[in-house]
DNA sequence: GGTAGTTACGAATTTCGTAACAATC
DNA sequence: GATTGTTACGAAATTCGTAACTACC
């Protein structure tokens, strides 16, 4: 049986975060621990899911697009509110145990 | 070789709100359009990795805890910056071809 | 028996790493 | 040749569906 296409992840979304901070997919694939290609991938898949690119490729690394700017901050507020959730959740366990 | 644990998702984060929103896993497997086993094991996997139960189980459905009610609040912000993200970086690429 | 959720197991899918490639300087 | 990112291909891990199970009326 045929499954649902993949969607959008948050793996994805820290590894855009990780290539756009870096501006290197090299230097981001080190900081969050995958290999060059899988990471690459990744941004490509990243990008075909918004239907346009978030980087100009350059014989230096990769330069963020106006597209890609937008996506960033948007991207830096989705793994906050993941974090802060995960710590609330967590806090909020503890203390229904006291 | 070893790969990365896995982590939360956001297919997760939407299968909890289709739980919490209809109490009752068997209503959200059809919602989302997955088989209940399948639901039923991303629910348990989300408890696990947040260290602490969202629901209680009972012979009528699925009661969200406490803890539920606050993971459901940040779910909720979490696939609302998701699909602004998407609308705003795709309207940006329109705007650019202009 | 009829409802609810869960466990077991294997198939479909995705993610990943290694190796080889392409492009710029 | 020494950077950079990408494509190719197979292995590892996850996600999923079907079938069988448990628990409560």
């Amino acid at each position: 049986m045929r499954y649902a296409p993949a969607a959008m992840s948050f793996s994805q979304i820290k590894y855009f975060v990780a290539v756009a901070d870096e501006g290197h997919v090299g230097r981001a694939a080190k900081s969050v621990h995958i290999a060059q290609p899988a990471l690459s991938r990744q941004i490509r898949d990243l990008e075909e899911e918004l239907g346009t690119p978030l980087f100009k490729r350059t014989p230096k690394g990769m330069q963020l697009l106006p597209e890609g700017a937008i996506m960033l901050s948007y991207a830096r507020t989705i793994l906050q509110s993941v974090d802060e959730a995960v710590r609330a959740v967590r806090q909020s366990s503890c203390e229904t145990r006291l």
